[in-house]
DNA sequence: GATGAATGAGAATTCATTCAT
DNA sequence: AATGAATGAATTCTCATTCAT
């Protein structure tokens, strides 16, 4: 019973899963109707409905609009960090951690277009004038990209660039490629030419 | 008929001055308020009073909202290409054309931050699903960039890269710094710096 | 054309006077509906329905439904004050002076049921807790009243007694009266019996 | 008979006392947050909050809210009644009963306010228009004091005047007396010197 | 043409009430 | 019996658009 009792106590009780079970319908309903609409045209009408439950029980789980939003926002880049993780992770020349980067975001995002949509709707709010309170969420990502930068500095894989800078210019490159293959809709490259391209432009552009 | 034309061409009648007039102040009360609300939040009413005039003026001249913001966003791309004409015209190395062509860019975004904001906002609305009619002005002003990639690779200052590929990761880069910009608010590096990085990165990126 | 300007002067323009007679139509159906339903279920809509106008509409005369409900409040007491001005006026003995007050009050009311309804609604905001911003209306009709006790102290018509205090009691028997018609609905008896009682008990109360 | 009489009537089952007391710790709850509020903005949720109960539990025992509204006016009532019993149950002379009985209301309501509060908020309810049920629990509290104004007509303390009225008059210069204690918040005069205006005022006017 | 008052569809939010557990 | 999650009707407020002047 003590090995019951240890096993369980870092357990959510029945009542936290099913709260968090609900959130997160919510917000994968709000990610789906944000990629269709806009951030600005996502109605709470819509999301319910997407999530197939009344309007009111959003508002069960979010104070209110603006919440849910924020959330939604987290929940979103969450997810896109925990795809870049593994990659970010390895012990490999940084050619081939941008590639396989690059390449799980191409995948990732092929695979869930509505997250994409979402996450370039949700990260512009970041940067929108007359915002309320922001998440701050992308940053998290974008932190993380730096990161690697750095590292790749102190390795000498690079030269000597602000990895601030380095990672802003990487983010924007990606965000681009993502953008245009969601415009074409029929992807004319395969991922790994895609990011051959990527790759070959950034890499020489800051190796040493 | 030369005669005709001559005399023509130039000649509108009064209405159209007027009309042309007319429309000229309400986009640009439309890319202050797109400005300073962004795109969603940029009522007929805030740009009606920006232009002066009465709500219902702004129906004489466009049909509805939605015609306003497109003719909007033509016209601050006119604008953009108008400003990047000359360097582009010039006959000078890669690297000063586009030292120029971003210098340009960042001087002129910084005497019109609210064209900028406005720009940035509208632009948005060509890759979001689901909006009526785009008016893909934007689009002018990449094909303007790539024909400056085809034109480079032809003379061999670059190696052999798809010039839409190029100039789409011009775009992308030049976006990001503009965009950087506007958050820092007080302009750290200079305008020089900024472009000498970009420049730096993105030519050792594409040069033979 | 001078004696034209000089008459013309003080008048509004025609379009003050339709905002103002828009007010008027608004404010009087607010009246209507609060002494329907009571101040917190007076709906915007039902009182757009009862002034013949679209929801909208208000809106456009009215920054919220609290500034509506502020002003008709105002509108209630100033309507109800100018009825009362001749009486106070006057230069009679007290006992005289109440009986015709309060005679006028009757034969207000009982013309204009529903708004004393809504004036009793209204006049409790001014003491509920809670409550945003008051517009303090009723307390000058409050204040007129205690300025003519204040004068028969003077003047030894009543005892040496708190005029705000005898000015309160007043305030609140008339009160009583003229809510006990309204709930009687038969009005059981005639206007000057009931001025009576009340006069001949307040008046033996207060006298010297 | 008897017997049984006395065997049941003080018992209750289990199951009825238990309902009792739930009964009262809602309305004791509703009580406070309609003092809190107002009675229109008293919300279920937050009688539960304040009760320490579920929301649902309120419908187990209330059908619904209108009735939970009106049990809680007559209990406000009984509560107010059975402190005013003693004092009007007294031999005394109708200038000391009235003295006492107006004490005891200052007291209670000054170690009760929220009880008052809701009381004024409740006691409305039957005077305004359009509601559902009316309770008329108030109408209780006015009939005692009526009693007490005929027995003293009948013994010739009071000249002829109807005790309906004057028991009418005597409720409204007591309310208004409390009312604006309550407003003031800080409590300038002492209980006996308010009760001492009222009762020289009311009294002269209506004594023989 | 110009105006701005009027409109009403649509959005967010609240809360009494129900009902499965 | 007790609970509280779910519901959706009702309410306030916004704003694009129309139209009489």
């Amino acid at each position: 019973m003590t090995t019951w009792s240890v096993k369980r106590m870092p357990l959510k009780t029945k009542e936290e899963v099913i709260e968090e079970y609900r959130c997160s319908t919510i917000e994968d309903a709000a990610i789906a109707v944000i990629a269709r609409r806009g951030v600005d045209h996502a109605t709470i009408q819509e999301i319910a409905n997407e999530a197939g439950i009344a309007k009111g029980t959003i508002y069960v789980y979010f104070h209110d609009r603006d919440e849910l939003l924020r959330r939604t926002a987290d929940r979103a880049v969450d997810r896109l960090i925990e795809q870049l993780e593994p990659p970010l992770a390895l012990d490999v020349p940084l050619a081939a951690k941008i590639r396989m980067l690059l390449l799980r975001q191409l995948e990732f995002f092929d695979a869930n277009a509505s997250l994409f949509h979402a996450s370039m709707a949700l990260s512009r709010q970041e940067h929108e004038p007359n915002r309320k309170k922001k998440s701050g969420a992308f940053e998290r990502y974008g932190q993380r990209i730096e990161a690697m930068f750095a590292e790749a500095r102190r390795s000498g894989e690079i030269r000597d660039l602000d990895p601030a800078a380095v990672a802003a210019v990487y983010r924007d490159v990606v965000r681009g490629v993502l953008l245009r293959r969601l415009d074409r809709k029929t992807h004319a490259a395969s991922h790994s030419d895609e990011a051959e391209f990527v790759v070959s432009v950034l890499l020489r552009g800051i190796e040493p």
